[in-house]
DNA sequence: GATAACTTGTGAACGATTTCACAAGCCCTC
DNA sequence: GAGGGCTTGTGAAATCGTTCACAAGTTATC
């Protein structure tokens, strides 16, 4: 299979919030179309976005929403379910601890870690913050897939080194500072300072930003 | 001005906390390998999207520290200070309203709304939570230009129809829901479960994701 | 002031992604 | 079962973003 771009990736997670929005409505079928204006795509990168993976639609008629859901939730991986451990259970650690949209898309928190004595122990939501000093025991014991990195900058590389050596294959770092993985292991990082600088941006050169 | 690619003000984001980290470090002038290096680009890559904005370095000798620094935060408006309004003072809103990383961009939380009533009057930080109908009089009086938007996905549109129509002109969305924005509106999205969907893809397609 | 060692700024080449455009397929009606 | 009206799937074209490659400028050294 060619490389897929992660912006079809990125889509393809959006076509599926849409279609489950459209199957509570008792929507039957939607065509390439409706899947686009919804969105702001066009109907042709809906179908591009499909092709790369197969062929899911009936000419003429459109797709069948259920059908499609199913497809994407195969082709995303979210077929089956994921676990995830926090590291940090600090302000932005707790809220996502306690986000239900994670565990009804598969995600399952299976243990939140924080190094700051007053924490451990506390209860957010199901789940019981633990020691740091239980992250490699309980990676081996548990092997979730994905850490989701909720700590200050300064301590991320290391947080991170220490999870990739007990086995973790995925990182979300929420952390605004630049981190290394060694081979093998996927990372994403989400920089809430840079959406609003990107937002500056946009607000400080009217009409210069391309949308 | 020609249009510049988001990937571009991206970028500039990044290579300003790194010059920030260079600067801090004592260091008075650096190259634009370094600057690459340290992030995951290429020298070309930083060269050609300072270009689009000027020329900002000295061949043979790379660039000033403290100058570039003064030129990117021109070039991505933090030369000033934002006002923001996050509505919705929940666990995530009230994440954000208590992120420093915020203040130390220039962007200052200058409300916080809810409607629950048991929140309201509640002290997050410095900030104290106001009553939802407080909103229009307040952006009429302060004049914010950005809105944080932290409340459930089914109100989303409704929320950002007043804060726009109140004279907001760029929102930060966190909920998981498409909205429209009228035209002059800047709008970004920050979905955390298409995040994670991501990293799942990757999991599941290994090799197959463009990186 | 000539030479060497660097580094920038930028057109041009390249590669990737999006859009276009249309043949092929499906459903419905007559 | 033929025709009309839709809609998909997909090569080809167009657009957009990144990388290449090099002329030109700077500093240091002799
Ligand atoms: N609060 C936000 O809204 C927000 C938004 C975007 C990004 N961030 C980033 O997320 C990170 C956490 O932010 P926060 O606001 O939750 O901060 P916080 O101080 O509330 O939480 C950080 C937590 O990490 C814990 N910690 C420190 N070192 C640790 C270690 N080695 N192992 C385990 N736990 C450790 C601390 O004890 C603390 O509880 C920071 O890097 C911040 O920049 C926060
Ligand atoms: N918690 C997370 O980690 C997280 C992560 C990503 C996205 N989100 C999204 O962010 C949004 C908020 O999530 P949360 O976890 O903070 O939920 P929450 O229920 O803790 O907070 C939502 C808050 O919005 C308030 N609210 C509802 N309607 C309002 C209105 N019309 N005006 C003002 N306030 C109103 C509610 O009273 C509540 O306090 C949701 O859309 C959620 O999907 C949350």
């Amino acid at each position: 299979m060619k490389p897929i771009a992660e912006s079809t990736v990125r889509r393809l997670s959006l076509y599926l919030r849409f279609l489950e929005e459209f199957e509570a409505q008792g929507q039957l079928t939607i065509s390439s179309g409706e899947l686009a204006v919804s969105r702001g795509t066009t109907s042709a990168q809906v179908r591009k976005d499909l092709s790369f993976f197969g062929s899911f639609g009936k000419r003429g008629l459109g797709y069948d929403v259920r059908d499609l859901i199913g497809s994407i939730r195969q082709i995303l991986g979210l077929h089956r379910t994921w676990s995830v451990v926090i590291i940090g259970a600090g302000k932005i650690g707790a809220a996502l601890a306690q986000y239900r949209g994670f565990a009804t898309r598969g995600f399952h928190v299976v243990g939140i870690y924080d190094k700051d004595p007053a924490r451990i122990g506390t209860k957010l939501g199901e789940i019981t913050v633990r020691s740091d000093l239980e992250i490699e025991r309980d990676i081996e014991r548990l092997r979730p897939q994905i850490a989701v990195l909720c700590v200050p900058g300064e301590v991320a590389q290391a947080v991170v080194d220490r999870v990739t050596d007990a086995g973790i294959t995925a990182v979300l770092n929420f952390a605004p500072a630049q981190v290394q993985v060694p081979n093998g292991v996927t990372m994403r990082a989400v920089n809430m300072a840079t959406e609003l600088e990107i937002l500056a941006f946009g607000l400080s050169h009217p009409e210069e930003l391309a949308s």
